[in-house]
DNA sequence: CTGAAAGCGCTTACAG
DNA sequence: CTGAAAGCGCTTACAG
């Protein structure tokens, strides 16, 4: 079983490596005759031939790899998530089409540039598909090495060569949950978020829902919370409680579900007395004793456009958002 | 930007390649002077050098790859599940901590053999860690790549050279879940799994728990569901609670979670008139409105013992398997 | 102590 | 229509 190289082809065929590997690659296909071809085709399908794709990699300087770099977050809160499974399914569909393997990289707490940026020039690499929000410095540190760069959710604004953004249309999905709520009759209403300030996907969520509040004459009140997750969610609806809302919007699903779990063990009922809408459209927010309304956002496909937008890139920076909808269920 | 090679360093230094690499790679060490072996170190790290991984195969035959094997089961029943981000991540762990890339690929459902070979035969793999179950021509067709295969949750028990396999103690699981229901006084015993035939996760965990009922002297009712997932749990409920038993075991936190909704739905109290234990221990099951009993595996070190294993393989195959221990909530 | 040379498996001008 | 040869960036006997 050992591997089997042109040359055993070569020698099998009693041509030269470069006829077999003219033909193996449609190259200059026209020139050879077809019955040159078929017989090449056949002993190389009949030795098992697969090409060694470092030599590939090495002797026409193509990268053949699309890496994928994970953000680590706090262990636990990132893992948990379905939503990167779902985003490496799309990056692996888009790279397999093209031919490409993808490769993934957790980025540790304290990486370093240095590290990272090593990691990265060693090996044949047609791209990176960044996830999540990373440090300024590494994305800039990464953009020296003069490849395509794609950074999916993240909201830094580089307007630099070689570097493109796919978002979700997050405050639009934010817009769309305050209308939703305010046509449900729900007047007093709320965010839970966990940041107000520029550059995060959380804040563009906070800053649509604000907009669509205030543009029918509301007002919105306000919750920053540390971490969207449950256990968050769970702990903060003491505080929801009392503060006289009648509505509330979480910039994610698990925030939400132990929001609403949390309210209930305090006798506070959903939707009647308080209405709930997520963000994402986890699997979990449909498997839940009380079903979630939510914005959904279709994941697979901001993976598959990442891609897409590596390969056929221009060199300077685009961007891109894929679109958002509502899912009403039973918590509004 | 470009890449700098040893070329560029020895050619900086005034020396050989050969030099340079030999210092680079700690080889005959001892017979560089000092000074020449930091003058060379001094200039690499300078000039950014960073050796290029597709040469460095190639010229030493030496892999420097793990694949990952991924199912894909129906969409989303998969990749909802945390468990394989986790199990990703030990992998990671293992991998990273000897230099290794892990490369990840996922099984259509109509995968052949020979495009599954090909694939790999054409990358420097050190080995290949495959998740779940797998066909056994599959794995007959892999193991002809002469390579350590690693097999993770899968039970087709195969005494084949450079076949190790990697599972969860999941017939003690069982056994542990009958006795603590037991213990709590649940006497009418059920079992919800997938399987009640060999080779799979769930028939295990199925024999476990028989065991452990059989052994206090008391008889199980059996259910078997077409998935283990939360749909099916809920939609279970009804026949659940119609067959008079007062404890369940579901071979998966998804299913018992379910379960425990459909239940509430139709009026029966858990724990009180029922109760329930799942397996896995999912972050889900300790953020649910009604905690969950469940048998808790240690999903990240699963991963790093796969790699482990196939690192420090004995050709010859091998089994192991993590421990598991219960974790009592508010459903039993 | 150091380097020239062959080789890993492939591609690609270029010559015939 | 086909092949010899150089080259991709590295490693490794081997010779000096």
């Amino acid at each position: 079983m050992n591997k089997v190289t042109l040359k055993d082809i070569a020698n099998e065929v009693g041509v030269s490596i470069t006829t077999v590997s003219n033909v193996l690659n449609n190259k200059n296909i026209t020139s050879y005759s077809e019955k040159r071809k078929q017989q090449i085709l056949k002993i190389a399908e009949a030795l098992n031939y697969e090409p060694n794709l470092a030599a590939k990699a090495l002797a026409t300087q193509q990268p053949n790899m699309m890496a994928v770099l994970l953000p680590h977050y706090t262990y636990g809160s990132l893992q948990e998530c379905p939503f990167y499974f779902y985003l490496i399914s799309g990056i692996k569909n888009g790279a397999h089409a093209r031919g490409l393997d993808i490769i993934i990289r957790f980025i540790k707490a304290n990486e370093t540039v240095e590290a990272l940026v090593a990691w990265a020039r060693g090996r044949c690499l047609h791209g990176i598909v960044s996830v999540g929000e990373i440090s300024k410095c590494l994305i800039l540190g990464l953009n020296k090495l003069n490849m395509p760069i794609a950074l999916v959710d993240n909201y830094t604004a580089f307007k630099l060569k070689n570097i493109h953004y796919i978002n979700t249309m997050d405050e639009y999905g934010g817009l769309i949950a305050a209308r939703h709520l305010l046509e449900q009759g729900y007047k007093h209403l709320c965010i839970l978020t966990s940041s107000i300030t520029e550059e995060t996907v959380d804040y563009y969520r906070y800053r649509g829902f604000k907009k669509g509040v205030q543009q029918a004459g509301y007002e919105e009140s306000l919750i920053v919370v540390s971490t969207t997750n449950y256990q968050e969610g769970f702990d903060i609806s003491y505080e929801v409680k009392s503060m006289g809302i009648d509505g509330a919007f979480c910039t994610s699903d698990s925030l939400a579900l132990g929001l609403i779990d949390g309210l209930r063990s305090l006798g506070v009922q959903v939707p009647t007395d308080l209405g709930v809408i997520g963000f994402d459209n986890m699997s979990r927010s449909r498997e839940n004793w009380l079903p979630l309304t939510t914005i959904n956002q279709n994941v697979i496909k901001k993976g598959e456009l990442a891609v897409d937008t590596l390969y056929n890139h221009e060199s300077w920076g685009s961007q891109a958002k894929v679109s958002v909808n509502l899912i009403k269920r039973a918590t509004t």
